[in-house]
RNA sequence: GCGCUCUUAGCUCAGUUGGUAGAGCAGCGCUUUUACACAGCGAAGGUCGGGGGUUCGAAUCCCUCAGGGCGCACCA
């Protein structure tokens, strides 16, 4: 709708501006013109077919509902670097994608089938469980991608990829079969965090601490044994085989060695003395009643000692040893009769309550039963050969682990993390690294890619010929597919065009709490597979609170919706909301206030085009400007630049604010108000001058802006005559199409 | 226990490489034939958590103390 008339403004632009009217028709329009796709940019001139490629991979949304304002966040950000790459020519790829998310997907699905009809997973069985999970799948998906396109995500949806389709499929079993045969996946009989609610293993990122108090007993397993231990968990003290003192503690030198047979609470029980320097002396009595199959600690002093690991409790978290008393009974029953027996024998010494860190199960909540199982795992400690690498410190050929390619790629800034001081956390983490534990007993994800039979094993991207193999019954942890996202969304393991144009990606955008279950694993498969960085940038954004500093929940009933926000203040003033004042990897609150204060701009945008359309007519178009306008067009364009810094730098927060300043106190404030005179002015020079300034800085602020606030800027776009900036046209009318004003 | 981080105007927070402090909201006064009341103009408001140090100069760098938040841990 461009002007041709002097003062003659559309019908709209003489109310206050409605985001909810304007917003959809808007993305509708971004999306027909095909221009969230690079290459269609490229065809249409817009782009240069040579141009560097900026691509970001969306980390994939879980389909377990809901985005919430934390996804807001994410996607704003991220749409605010894609719009503003593309603006400034580059060939720019967003591309989406939803996880299954395994484990938070079915126990959700698990939960609601429960909850409406009493039966569990193993009443349905796996094919009806699988479908009823698909579904919902499905329904989130859908929601999702709505969300995301309220919200102005420019992503390109002809990309679109599931962590659970075909050709992530392949991807999966690809890197599974290789790091089999490299030796880095193996099975193996080994103590694993066992969720007993949701009946699978866990690995340790997947566990959450819960403060609670708890007693601690300190007692002898007899009259007659010579040294008093400590613990909580009394009722694991049937399946002690040792009783383990540091090897300086000079208190009990003189049993080490000593071997007793003791009937406890009705078990017969072995233990030998034996000295350990995972021990501390000053807890408790500094002697350590060893468990090997209840507890890690027990278990690797176990694997020094060569001792016996007998198991005393189920998958159920129910005894399996003892006579009437103890067999059948949970654990935390099974505990009374223990602290009981103690008590009848005078065997206690000392009850305390102390804080004790209960691990629970991220999904469930269940409480974590450490117990042997045998699982799958990535060993990242085990040196294997790096055919290729690009990675700074590894030579191609050489000898390396998992760990190193972690280590190797942030230590030497070839992958930067922003802020740079979680850089340090990584580290920490990495320092504390086990091998990860990846195979699950549930049934939504990928299958374990390996097939048995008899004493055969087989693994591979298909099932073996012949009759008689049967699959693993167990799943992926989801963050197995999820590691490999930068490059299985590209197609690999085909040697794609689009693998080999935007890989590694330029930016990982996301938040500071999955740095560790996500974004480490994802330097770890790509160094692993492809000898390279996933990324260059680690972006990460903190934690959306409510006004209060609350973390928003649905139970507590503060959580926003993106939806609602639009409907009531507009996508705009929602992400812009979210922007302002938000530093990287620092938490921030969103209030209602906070959205409508952006509302307001919007608004104000929209006012200061009425005003300056309403002032301009045609004859201006190629009015010289006098030495006064030029000016204020300079300083506007100093801004112009720091702003361009600002965003390269990561620091949108600053940008953001910038550009609202410029437009509301420079712009509208002063320049608007100065000119109301001059407008008026008898002098045609000076009118024209400043009418066509005034168009151009309108042209200018609003491009600008349109990263953060795409939807109301691309509206006035449209009403603009053209051309009205100095720096030049694209041949489309979409300002998200238009170059940025600033070259370098 | 190890590590990270925060403490700046009444509230919520910015402050890139050190140059005697900024925004939004709230609040105060004024303004309604004004592009905009989803507004404008004006005024007020901070010894930048305490202490010490480096420096010509510190909200910014270093040390230390206090309080909050978070992460990790083999938490018996």
């Amino acid at each position: 709708m461009n002007l041709s008339t002097s003062g003659q403004i559309p019908e709209k632009l003489l109310k206050p501006y409605d985001p909810v009217t304007e917003e959809p028709g808007i993305y509708t329009k971004w999306e027909q013109s095909g221009y969230f796709t690079p290459e269609n940019m490229i065809k249409d001139g817009l782009t240069a077919p040579d141009a560097e490629s900026f691509s970001i991979v969306l980390p994939p949304p879980n389909v377990t509902g809901v985005l919430h304002m934390g996804h807001a966040m994410m996607i704003t950000v991220e749409d605010i670097l894609i719009r503003y790459k593309r603006m400034r020519g580059f060939r720019t790829l967003w591309l989406p994608g939803t996880d299954h998310a395994a484990i938070a997907t079915q126990s959700k699905v698990e939960k609601e089938i429960q909850k409406k009809e009493g039966k569990s997973r193993y009443d349905l069985g796996r094919d009806e469980l699988l479908r009823r999970v698909n579904e919902f799948a499905q329904d989130s998906h859908d929601t999702i991608v709505n969300q995301m396109k309220v919200m102005g995500a420019s992503c390109d949806w002809s990309r679109e990829a599931f962590t659970l389709d075909e050709v992530r499929t392949k991807a999966v079993r690809t890197v599974f079969k290789k790091m089999y045969d490299d030796g880095l996946i193996y099975r193996g009989h080994k103590i694993v965090n066992w969720d007993p609610k949701g009946q699978t293993t866990i690995s340790d990122d997947e566990i959450v601490y819960e403060a609670r108090k708890a007693t601690l007993y300190t007692f002898k397993y007899s009259k007659d044994f010579p040294i008093a231990i400590s613990t909580t968990r009394p009722e694991t003290k049937v399946g002690d085989v040792a009783v383990a003192v540091h090897p300086s503690d000079e208190r009990y030198a003189q049993y080490v060695g000593k071997e007793y047979d003791i009937v406890f609470c009705g078990t017969p029980i072995h233990i030998k003395v034996i000295a350990d320097d995972a021990v501390e002396k000053d807890f408790g009595t500094g002697a350590l009643g060893v468990t090997p199959a209840h507890s890690v600690i027990d278990w690797e002093i176990a694997d020094r000692h060569d001792l016996p690991r007998p198991q005393v409790i189920n998958e159920y978290a129910k005894m399996t040893v003892g006579d009437e008393r103890l067999l059948g009974k949970k654990v935390l029953e099974a505990r009374d009769v223990i602290v009981n027996y103690l008590k009848e024998e005078g065997l206690i010494e000392k009850e305390e309550v102390i804080d004790q860190n209960v691990a629970t199960a991220e999904r469930t909540g269940g409480i974590i039963e450490p117990l042997p199982k045998l699982q799958w795992f990535i060993d990242v400690n085990k040196p294997f050969t790096l055919e290729h690498s690009d990675i700074d410190t590894i030579a191609s050929g050489s000898q390396t682990t998992l760990k190193e390619i972690m280590r190797a790629t942030v230590g030497t800034g070839q992958i930067n993390i922003i802020p740079d001081y979680f850089t340090k956390t990584y580290f920490h983490w990495i320092d504390n690294l086990r091998d990860w534990c990846i195979s699950r007993q549930i049934w939504y994800g990928h299958r374990v890619p390996v097939w048995y039979k008899g004493d055969e094993i087989y693994t591979g991207i298909e099932a073996p010929e012949g009759e008689g193999w049967a699959q693993d019954e167990d799943t992926l942890d989801t963050w197995f597919s999820s590691g490999m996202w930068t490059f299985s969304t590209l197609g690999w393991p085909e040697q794609t065009e689009d693998f080999k144009i935007y890989h590694p990606t330029s930016v990982l955008e996301t938040g500071y709490d999955i740095l560790f279950p996500w974004v480490a694993r994802m330097i770890l498969m790509t160094g692993y597979n492809l000898g390279t960085i996933p990324f260059k940038d680690v972006f990460l954004h903190g934690l959306v609170r409510d006004a209060q500093g609350k973390k928003m929940s649905k139970s507590l009933g503060n959580a926003m919706d993106p939806l609602e926000i639009a409907a009531k203040y507009g996508a705009d003033a929602g992400r812009m909301a979210l922007i302002i004042g938000t530093a990287p990897g620092t938490d921030s609150k969103i209030s209602e206030d906070k959205i409508k204060g952006q509302k307001h701009f919007a608004n104000k945008i929209w006012n200061i085009t009425r005003f300056v359309l309403s002032n301009y007519s045609d004859e201006s178009a190629g009015a010289s400007l006098t030495a006064d306008d030029q000016t204020l067009l300079d300083q506007w364009h100093e801004t112009a630049t720091k702003i361009t810094a600002d965003i390269d730098n990561y620091r949108l927060h600053i940008a953001a604010e910038e550009i609202y300043q410029y437009i509301w106190t420079t712009f509208a404030d002063k320049i608007l108000e100065e000119s109301k005179p001059l407008l008026a002015s008898e002098d045609a020079a000076v009118k024209q001058s400043r009418q066509r300034l005034l168009l151009t800085l309108l042209s200018e602020t609003i491009t600008v802006l349109h990263p953060f606030m795409p939807f109301v800027t691309e509206t006035l776009w449209d009403m603009l005559p053209r051309p009205t900036t100095s720096f030049g046209q694209a041949p489309t009318n979409l300002l998200m199409t238009q170059p940025w004003p600033i070259k370098s």
